[in-house]
DNA sequence: ATCTTAGGCAACTAGAAGGTTGCCTATCCC
DNA sequence: GGGATAGGCAACCTTCTAGTTGCCTAAGAT
């Protein structure tokens, strides 16, 4: 049986996505480069230590990454977790629907 | 032609996710019959002040929805805004995939 | 009418979050 | 070696958040 873990919420993940900015690294991340930070930083229009300090948050959720280069510390992002928090959202969303709809039949029911 | 909106970001539906007990309201709502304030806040460890602003964080989110009957304001799911937010995360998801499989097959090219 | 139950509103508190700045260290380049 | 570049650390400020409590109003139940 493949241990069940304990019940480990999303809900620091998606704290961690409830942010503009956070969403924005995310997503130049997304390009599938290693980005430094002042890289990220450029055109931020937040500073360099405002960067690191969101990046840490997203590390601390598990959604990236990062290793020092040189000089220079590349970030990453880390899918296992996103994948984690999109299944979380879907299985909401299923249960929604199961909701839903036995209400809809309950109701058609008594029509 | 369908009238693109307004960038219109995730990033507030997710924060309203990123609660424990916000999750907990989710799940109990889930059970598709629409609840009173007392019958979330029973058992909750909260006071019913406190499930009143966590359910107002969610509705502020369009997550949830609320109707007066008789004293008692009775609360359910509203579940289009969800579905945005599966989306938005399957797209984060997917242009990550795509991302490493164009590394991937880049460094395979190089082999 | 009055007691009880369901909620709303407002004020307050403690602590976390988002952001800044200043200064120090490490590395790269010449 | 010495200047530029990339970051780390720490202190600080301000705003938001989660939660509380106290008190008031509106329905229901007897």
């Amino acid at each position: 049986m493949p241990q069940r873990r304990r019940t480990e919420t999303p809900a620091p993940v998606f704290a961690a996505l409830g942010d503009e900015n956070r969403l924005r690294l995310l997503a130049q991340l997304g390009g599938g480069e290693p980005l430094s930070i002042s890289r990220l930083t450029a055109g931020s229009g937040i500073s360099r230590q405002g960067i690191t300090k969101h990046l840490r948050v997203l590390a601390g959720a598990g959604l990236v990454r990062s290793s020092r280069r040189g000089k220079e510390s590349l970030w990453q992002l880390e899918r296992r977790r996103l994948e984690e928090a999109r299944r979380s959202l879907d299985q909401i969303a299923l249960q929604w629907d199961v909701a839903l709809d036995k209400l809809r039949r309950f109701v058609e029911e008594k029509t």
